[in-house]
DNA sequence: TTATTAAATTGCAATATTACAATAAAACAA
DNA sequence: TTGTTTTATTGTAATATTGCAATTTAATAA
């Protein structure tokens, strides 16, 4: 069909599915990637760093807010976009889980 | 347009977001489940397990290959895949970095 | 050789994603 | 009020993904 069959899934699977699949873009990693290096929480400049223009970004930024990666604050005219640590940690400790099931296996 | 600008970003990046998309569809996420479940690696029930048809495994079973998530070894008939933990490790690693970036930031 | 079994490939229809121009909305300044 | 700045939304075109029936390939068995 083309459809996703998501219903045949469990809520777990669909869930970290949706946390990868906002992930899935190289803007968003960029995206990412320069709101770890900007000390200030000042944001809006994504725009002027990526060369994409204002409404891609935009976009970007609410799939990613969406997948609760990352928090926006409202800040007078500009918005304030940040990393949300804790969905950082859930995403890792998937992969820490993962890592210790292999570890009682070989290949 | 519709075709994303990797073009535009990193190695680096579309390295990562590669990764992500591979693992950013709850068929993958299970597959990956499953194979984490079974104790040896005989697989190809995979297509038994989930509610998919044939074709449309052997599709996801190539995308975790290509993103070397999964590899696969050749057993008579049959085909074993088992999780490769060089990526997991990689993907873990990523997100230990992120997490390190974070402690010296507030929100 | 001819089955049989397991997995990959092809082709296609349905749906989703990506990108952006144009526009709208929201907050503030003059 | 009118302007300015910043971000979001709408609409649309190009492209990508998903799923499967039908078929093919590959390895083995009879």
């Amino acid at each position: 069909m083309g459809a996703s069959k998501s219903e045949s899934f469990s809520t777990e699977h669909n869930e970290m599915a949706s946390l990868f699949k906002a992930l899935s873009h190289p803007a968003r990693i960029a995206i990412v990637d320069y709101l770890l290096k900007v000390d200030t929480c000042i944001c809006g400049d994504i725009v002027n760093e990526l060369p994409l223009a204002q409404p891609t970004i935009s976009q970007h930024l609410k799939e990613l807010k969406n997948a609760n990666i990352i928090k926006g604050t409202i800040e007078g005219t500009a918005i304030c976009y940040c990393i949300n640590p804790d969905t950082i940690d859930k995403i890792e400790n998937h992969f820490g889980v993962i890592r210790h099931k292999l570890k009682n296996k070989c290949c």
